[in-house]
This record gives C-alpha cells, sequence and structure tokens, in this order.
DNA sequence: AACTCCTTGTG
DNA sequence: ACAAGGAGT
C-alpha cells in the first residue's frame, strides 16, 4: 500500500487559507483530503430536508469538485468517525492526519477517539488552529485563568490582535495533493436527507453593511447585519480575512467576531454549561414550562408582536436578527418563566446559523445564568424595545401580516403582571 | 485592598 | 432611581 497523509475537513469547508490543510500541503506525501458525514450528528436531525446538511452537502461536492480539477479528488465517507477511519486504516497506509482544532465538547471526545485510533496503526494525529484567531488558553487574565467577562476579554483581544501578525496563508503546495482518479462518495438521499430549498446568505462580506454596523445592526427591518454566521460556523470563509476587514472597517463588527471566540473560550473551559447554568444558583429557579404557552412562542403566536414577528422569521427562514432573538429570549425566559434551555433547543433546531457556544452564551445572557450576564431584573418591555428598534413596524408587519384584524391572538400573558412574577421567581430562588 | 466596571434595560 | 453581585486590576 502506498503512503499517504489525509487532510480531514470538518468545519473548515474551504481550500483557501485553510491552516491544517496548508501544512498538510507543506510535506511531501500525497495529501488525500477527507470529510466524514457523521452520523453520530446526523442521526439525532429530525428535518429530512434540513437546510444545514444540504449546505455542507453543496459544500462538499465543492470541495471535491475543485480538488478534482488539481487532479486528486475528496475521500467522502458517511458513518460515525470510528466506523469511517477504520475502513480508512483498512485500505491506506496512513501516515499523518492533519485537520484543523475544533472546541466543542463533543469535537474534543471525537478527535481524542480518532488519535487515539491513528496511534495504534502508527499514523501521527496532527491539529491546527483555524477557526478562531485566538483560541482557548490564548487570552488570559492576570491570575491565568480564563475570563468571565467579555469586556476585560475583549481588551486584551484586540490588544493582542493589534500585535500578533495575523494574515491569510498563501502559496498552498498543491502539487503535494494525492494525485488520483475521483472516488465516488455519498449522496443526500443516500443519507437519508433532502435537498432544501431555503436560501442560504452568500459568503461575500458585504462592505457597505459591515461598514455601518454600528449603526444599523440593532433594526430589524433593515438590512444591517452581515448574514455570516452560516459560514463562520462551517468556515466557508476564513476568519482570519474577516476579522482584518471588521478591524478596517468597523469596530462594532469586530466585536461580535470577539463574542463568538469569548463563547467558544467559555464552553471550552466550562463545557457543564451545555445543560447548567454558568452560575449554579440559577439552576434553581422553578422554571414553570407550561407546554401550552412553549408550543405558542414557537409558532409566534403569543400576542406580542414583536416576538411572533422573530420565531415567524425564525420558522420560515432559518434565520432572526440578533436584536429580536435577545427579545424573543427575554420574553421566554422571563414573561414566560420557561427554562432557557428548551428555547435553546429550537434554535439549535431552526436556525442555519446555529453554533452551540454561541447559542448557548446567548441564551444564558438573556435568562440571566450565563457569565457576564443580564441582571435578572432587566427585563426587556417587548412594547418600547418594538418602539426603539421597529418604530414603524415594518418588520412585525412583514412577519405579522393579521396585526389588528381579529386573527391576532391576544397577549398569552400581561406584561406587568408576567414582570412581577420573574422578578419575584428569581428573587426567591436565588435568595435561597 | 480599594475601587471601577459590567453588550444591547425598565418604570 | 432601581435592581445583585462578582470580576478584574
Amino acid at each position: 500500500m502506498k503512503k499517504i497523509t489525509l487532510f480531514w475537513f470538518r468545519r473548515d469547508l474551504r481550500l483557501e487559507d485553510n491552516t491544517g490543510l496548508y501544512y498538510a500541503l507543506q510535506q511531501e506525501t500525497g495529501v488525500l483530503p477527507l470529510f466524514i458525514f457523521d452520523r453520530n450528528i446526523l442521526d439525532d436531525l429530525e428535518d429530512q430536508e434540513d437546510p444545514r446538511v444540504s449546505f455542507i452537502y453543496e459544500q462538499v461536492l465543492q470541495l471535491k469538485k475543485e480538488l478534482e480539477e488539481k487532479g486528486s479528488t475528496l475521500l467522502i465517507k458517511y458513518g460515525t468517525p470510528e466506523q469511517a477511519y477504520a475502513e480508512i486504516f483498512e485500505n491506506y497506509q496512513v501516515e499523518a492526519i492533519y485537520t484543523n482544532r475544533d472546541y466543542e465538547p463533543y469535537a474534543i471526545k471525537r478527535d481524542k477517539t480518532i488519535e487515539k485510533m491513528a496511534k495504534e496503526h502508527g499514523t501521527t494525529f496532527l491539529t491546527f488552529k483555524d477557526q478562531v484567531v485566538f483560541e482557548p488558553g490564548e487570552i488570559l487574565n492576570g491570575s491565568g485563568e480564563f475570563y468571565k467577562v467579555f469586556t476585560p476579554f475583549s481588551k486584551v483581544w484586540l490588544q493582542k490582535f493589534s500585535e500578533t501578525k495575523v494574515e491569510p496563508l498563501n502559496y498552498f503546495h498543491w502539487k503535494n495533493l494525492l494525485e488520483t482518479e475521483p472516488i465516488k462518495g455519498v449522496t443526500l438521499e443516500e443519507m437519508g436527507f433532502k435537498s432544501s430549498d431555503q436560501n442560504i446568505p452568500s459568503s461575500n462580506p458585504d462592505e457597505e453593511i459591515i461598514k455601518h454596523y454600528d449603526q444599523t445592526r440593532n433594526f430589524p427591518a433593515l438590512d444591517g447585519t452581515s448574514r455570516l454566521g452560516i459560514h463562520l460556523r462551517f468556515g466557508t470563509i476564513s476568519i482570519r480575512k474577516l476579522a482584518i476587514k471588521a478591524k478596517e472597517l468597523n469596530e462594532t463588527y469586530l466585536n461580535e467576531l470577539i463574542w463568538r471566540e469569548f463563547y467558544m473560550m467559555i464552553l471550552f473551559y466550562n463545557p457543564q454549561v451545555v445543560d447548567k447554568a454558568f452560575k449554579p444558583a440559577y439552576d434553581q429557579i422553578p422554571w414553570r414550562n407550561n407546554k401550552k404557552e412553549f408550543e405558542a412562542w414557537c409558532q409566534g403566536k403569543t400576542g406580542y408582536p414583536i416576538v411572533d414577528a422573530g420565531m415567524r422569521q425564525l420558522n420560515q427562514t432559518g434565520y432572526m436578527h440578533n436584536r429580536v432573538r435577545m427579545i424573543v429570549a427575554s420574553f421566554l425566559t422571563k414573561h414566560l418563566l420557561i427554562d432557557w434551555r428548551w428555547g435553546e433547543a429550537y434554535f439549535a433546531k431552526k436556525l442555519l446559523d446555529y453554533d452551540l457556544s454561541a447559542n448557548n452564551g446567548g441564551w444564558q445572557w438573556a435568562a440571566g445564568t450565563g457569565t457576564d450576564a443580564q441582571p435578572y431584573f432587566r427585563i426587556f418591555n417587548p412594547a418600547s424595545q418594538t418602539e426603539k428598534f421597529d418604530k414603524e413596524l415594518k418588520y412585525v408587519k412583514k412577519w405579522v401580516s393579521e396585526l389588528g384584524t381579529e386573527k391576532y391572538p391576544n397577549p398569552i400573558v400581561d406584561h406587568k403582571f408576567a414582570r412581577q412574577r420573574a422578578l419575584d421567581t428569581y428573587k426567591q430562588a436565588l435568595d435561597r
């Protein structure tokens, strides 16, 4: 058997400025790129037409095509990573596996398993920083610990960013790709999925939007956000290129990229936040968890127009404007006293740009249970939020067309009453 | 050890 | 003015 090197794509579905791929191609053993459709993840998805699966599938085919134009191919596997690698180790003599680091709990566990398997086959397992500018451990406070508050974290991040040479990688040694005939991969249908017609925003950053981000980002009726979330999630753009651009164009936008890394770092050091409050005391809150009210929230039928507009935008497009995400999250956790995990799980199912760390961080922030959380006594008032950010009801009317007619439901709960109930409930739970 | 500060707020 | 409490230097 001929010796090869594997480059394993995961959340870095691009050829350009891909750190692990760059280093794989630096050495001479023919590099065979690999992608695994991971059944540990796919088997848990309920929607056959999950647009994120379609998106990944399209991107993987695109990678395959680009690699075939270079005289190589992409090895595509379907199964658990362990199954896939068992097959690979049978068919190839693998000198090394190159891949980019992923900081989520599942990914860390997966990589440990594969690293162990690799070792048993005499294969080196090498990982690289690629999906962030600064990874967990690179930004620490004066005591050498991870930051629990965003602002000091961001200050150090910015300082380090200005001191560090961050630049995209060029000059890939494509000649070191394994020369091979195309290898047939699985189809979407064979994996039990169908292609989705959900619209995916472009991966090309809109400079005009980013330039005015601080001015426009809070108004959900405007096209004021970059919509790059899904591309950051799956690595169809390079974070380095984007961060450099953000630094030039708009510091507020750059700050959002820092939030992304802040929450990745928080999750890395605190994997328990996946199902527990970051602040343990907040796990004492007696959530009401009324199923009917949760259903009304999911469907956008709470009788609070801005909340309903947001939920309908999410249901119909797989996207919700961030200002509105905060409003609906506050409403679910405070007004309805429904467990933030329920809301988090619903977002996870629906959002195209879903990312565990950011979603968890955002929900815990809204519920007041997280790091650097919104204090629980700050409860968003849907009416004043609408007044501030959608004064002319442009956004609300776009998604709630029956507003003002008898078809539109009455408020599911009175604001003043719900607010006081939340304050009392939180206070009582935390006093104990 | 003291002091400042904390994403996006509300009544 | 209010509502905790802790992070960070």
